[in-house]
RNA sequence: GGAGGCAUAGCUCAGCUGGUCAGAGCGCACGGUUCACAUCCGUGAGGUCGCAGGUUCGAGCCCUGCUGUCUCCACCA
């Protein structure tokens, strides 16, 4: 069954058909087959509140490289798709909406709020799912994943219990980031710093004793309320006799005392450090050390607590302005300078977050870091490009407890109760327990976790683990996982230390990791920049496979790109040139030709084009082996724009001009390199190589099924395909100087061609005429009396194009001059090279031989030129 | 303060383990009514591969230093 192409490549009128097509055959579906190898990626989940943006094109389109080029390699290939619940994210937009009908979480109550929850992701959850579709994705949707759903629970409370059992989960009081817009702790990877102006302010906190003052600076006055010291460093001789005394806390008039502390820089300010255990993450660590008490001024959205009635009910900024005034007031402020100090934010919100000593759920990190750097170190797990791993290693080396409790409802709620009566604490799968020490109710944790606990989980939570399913067994640990450098220390850490430690296999042997698309101008796109490009409206324009090919196109791992349009039109008009390179292959195929098959006899130019064809198979594959897809794209379509439709197809016209057997042989080369092509380009443009390949005679329903081409020895024909080359060689230089002296191409004219190699140039004949501009052809090993002529030489041959008034024998003389002068300079140069008898020595034989072989050539063109001059 | 990326034709960028590596696309110039395609065809101009050293028979490609630029991490209160 072929399908007509229409006249002109409108991928709107297609793709969406197409994508319809391959998922009603199963196409994307991953078969367990116990004699193909797998090969298994696992999507980066999007958020449910997302909506598509470049970002997640390009991640998309590299796995569905990875993936349909595997499956046509014969690999079982599994691609996962999935959402991920996003909890800060979501359930912001929840509260927002909630807002707009004037409710907030308190007035619904949990369930209520869960309800709407749950409702906005059935009605907006799927819509990325929708967007990636569009994109080609060949994902397989029968085993489409959210990390809320009943599955991922289960694995989530499984990895609660386990690591809860070990010590490696465990509650307590820790300073956490703290932000007081989503009133929730964040951890310290969601926490990004900006640059913010601020100020020092200098306080005088009096001795105890009367006899004088401490002067030290903060940037963050309010904070004195919770101040329980002020430290120095122990060596510091201007204050080094004032430790173990006592100053008087501005403002509050507590008594605090002087600590001595190696975390004191001597050197920076005025060696004085006000110690604010509960907000401040240094002075949370000398307070444990000098077991200060830890006292908390704010309540969970930054406001002052009710133990300072002055302040009470003030956000963070007033009471600081407030406290200010007071200090001035009471004589004992300084100076105040200003100050540029970087600030945390709240990487959902933006809201600077407030350090904060609460009691939260960590997950104990140094035991897991370990074998999760060593899988690295081993080359378990190896990241391409390489240079991420450092980024990965510093995260783990320095990394500090994971907070994973969240004050938030929409999540995994904390599978751990209660007893408000004895306080007995239970971590269970029950529902509902009872305290084990008094028999009494319990109350659930009211936290969730933190959503990339979830995500951690995900390739092996989505298929099917703790369960011993099939999936899991054969599909497990999967292959490839492709993201955004921006994403390693958030989930590809956390997936590594999870997955060694739940199933004791790395997650996957191999990170590609790419970068970020920025705009025209280099500038990331960003919301409120406004500078976001919507991938959906390039493909409305331009087609999805436009849009896949300048994502794939000249990208390498991990760097970033600039999206242009100029880059996507590229992509389209190369569609344009294949789609009609078939529709012109098909308007001259003749109808009894219905299977790809070579004729029985292959001509110089055949033989050519089919040795370039195996040639790229062999460096394509490999590429995409090594993940080098820019530079596997690129080759495929030099190959198809410039050796197949530049060349082979035009050299080819005349013959299929002829008719009858000529001309079939040359359409059965026509679809043997055309269906090989289609074939490679397949996994980079889905939907027209399909398109076309159904048009074309083929096998394989669908072109996802047909076999990825493997180089076949017997179709390389290194001499003829080097004879070719001269042909091409001479027709260049024809249409260079014709292009150089102006000469139309209505103006034909006469081709001499002197060489000792006549029938290899007899083989040239019709395309000389055809793409050089030649009348009559006439090849000897010699010509005499030959009329004034334009000269093209070569190494193997002279050329003569005798064109009477435009030929300027002064000109033609001065030009063959100067290409003796440049041969002349090779030759010399070659010569040296190969008179180093290090490099003869040393070079591999290879790479002397090329240059042997140049120097031959050099030398034969030189020979040629020279008798030519002569003649002039 | 620490780490890393990038710096190659006017623009956007490829150049894998050092040996056709000086490339592509766009742009530009010139020429094209060839019956697949002007979303096209032909031809061409343009770069001492940031600077300075070094290693090597040989270096955009490796090493050192420098300059510019971007990013990540840390966060001196």
């Amino acid at each position: 069954m072929r399908r007509e192409l229409e006249k002109v490549y409108a991928p709107k009128q297609f793709e969406d058909r197409i994508y319809r097509f391959w998922l009603e055959k199963g196409c994307f579906r991953g078969v367990i087959d116990p004699e193909k190898k797998p090969y298994t990626i696992v999507i980066p989940p999007p958020n449910i509140t997302g909506q598509l943006h470049m970002g997640h094109a390009l991640d998309e389109t590299l796995q569905d490289i990875l993936i349909r080029f595997k499956k046509m390699q014969g690999y079982a290939a599994l691609w996962v798709p999935g959402t991920d619940h996003a909890s800060i994210a979501t359930e912001a937009k929840i509260v927002e909406r909630m807002k707009e009908e004037g409710l907030t979480k308190e007035d619904v109550g949990r369930e209520g709020f869960l309800t709407r929850a749950w409702a906005w992701k059935e009605q907006y959850g799927g819509r990325i799912v929708e967007q990636l579709k569009k994109l080609g994705s060949a994902c397989d949707w029968s085993r489409e994943r959210f990390t809320l759903d009943e599955g991922c629970s289960k694995a989530v409370r499984e990895v609660f219990f386990r690591l809860y059992e070990e010590g490696l989960i465990y509650r307590g009081e820790r300073i956490i980031n703290w932000c007081p817009h989503c009133c929730t702790s964040i951890s310290d990877a969601e926490v990004e710093y900006e640059e913010q102006a601020g100020h020092f302010w200098h306080i005088r906190y009096p001795l105890a004793d009367g006899s004088g003052s401490l002067e030290l600076a903060t940037t963050r006055p309010e904070t004195l309320l919770g101040d329980t010291a002020v430290a120095v460093h122990p060596d510091d001789p201007r204050y080094r006799h004032l430790v173990g005394k006592t100053v008087i806390l501005p403002i509050v008039h507590r008594e605090i005392p002087i600590v001595a502390d190696e975390y004191v820089d001597p050197e920076f300010g005025t060696g004085v450090v006000k110690i604010t255990p509960a907000h401040d993450p240094n002075d949370f660590e000398v307070g444990r050390r000098h077991n200060l008490p830890v006292i908390n001024v704010m309540t969970d959205d930054a406001r002052i607590v009710e133990d300072y009635p002055k302040y009470a009910g003030m956000d963070r900024y007033d009471a600081r302005r407030a406290i200010v005034e007071d200090l001035k007031a009471e004589g004992v402020l300084g100076e105040v300078e200003d100050h540029v100090h970087n600030v945390g934010t709240c990487y959902r919100c933006g809201t600077t977050v407030e350090p904060r000593v609460s009691l939260q759920w960590f997950v104990k990190m140094k035991p897991l870091a370990g074998p999760a750097i060593e899988a690295v170190k081993n080359g378990e797990t190896r990241f391409v490009p390489e240079r991420f791993e450092k980024i990965y290693f510093h995260w783990l080396e320095n990394i500090r407890d994971w907070c994973i409790s969240r004050q938030l409802w929409w999540g995994h709620r904390i599978p751990a109760f209660y007893c408000d009566d004895c306080g007995e604490m239970l971590v269970t799968d029950s529902e509902a327990p009872v305290c084990p020490k008094c028999g009494r109710e319990m109350r659930q944790d009211p936290d969730t976790l933190d959503t990339w606990f979830s995500s951690a989980l995900w390739p092996f939570s989505t298929l099917g683990w703790p369960d011993d399913t099939e999936d899991y067994r054969y599909f497990y640990p999967t292959d490839t996982l492709v993201t955004g450098y921006d994403i390693i220390p958030f989930w590809v850490m956390r997936m590594m230390f999870s997955g060694l430690k739940q199933t004791g296999k790395v997650p996957f042997h191999t990170v590609l990791i790419h970068g970020l698309v920025r705009d025209e101008q280099g500038r990331k796109m960003s919301k409120s920049l406004g500078n976001g490009i919507d991938p959906l409206e390039v493909i409305d324009r331009y087609g999805a496979d436009a849009l896949r090919f300048m994502l794939a196109n000249g990208n390498s791992p991990g760097n970033d790109m600039r999206y242009s349009d100029d880059k996507v039109k590229a992509g389209r008009n190369f569609a344009n040139k294949l789609w009609n390179a078939a529709r012109f292959i098909l308007m001259n195929l003749s109808d009894n030709i219905t299977e790809v098959k070579l004729p029985a006899e292959l001509r110089l130019e055949d033989k050519w084009v089919l040795t370039r064809l195996q040639r790229l198979i062999g460096e394509a594959t490999e590429n995409l082996e090594r993940y080098e897809l820019g530079v596997a794209l690129s080759k495929i379509t030099d190959f198809l724009w410039d050796v197949f439709c530049d060349w082979y197809i035009e050299v080819v016209k005349p013959r299929l001009q002829e008719g009858g057997k000529t001309a079939e042989d040359a359409q059965q080369v026509l679809l043997t390199v055309m269906s090989a092509a289609l074939r490679l380009l397949h996994p980079f443009m889905p939907f027209i190589t399909e398109e076309i390949w159904q048009a074309i005679p083929h096998d394989a329903e669908s072109i996802m099924e047909a076999p990825w081409p493997e180089v076949d020895e017997g179709l390389i024909f290194s001499d003829d395909a080097a004879s070719f080359e001269a042909v091409i060689e001479t027709i260049r230089g024809i249409r260079n100087v014709r292009a150089e002296k102006n000469i139309p191409p209505s103006r034909k004219s006469a081709v001499y061609i002197e060489t000792a190699e006549e029938s290899l140039f007899q083989q040239g004949v019709p395309f000389y005429q055809r793409l050089a501009s030649a009348e009559k052809v006439l090849i000897a090993d010699r010509f005499d009396d030959l009329p004034d002529a334009i000269q093209v030489v070569t190494d193997k041959a002279k050329v003569y194009l005798p064109m009477g008034d435009l030929i300027d024998l002064a000109a033609e003389k001065e030009r063959l001059t100067r290409e003796r002068d440049k041969v002349v300079d090779e030759i010399r140069r070659l010569n040296g090279k190969l008179a180093n008898e290090n490099f003869v020595n040393r070079a591999p034989a290879a790479v002397v031989d090329a240059e042997r072989q140049k120097l031959k050539k050099a030398e034969e063109r030189l020979k040629n030129i020279e008798e030519s001059l002569a003649k002039l």
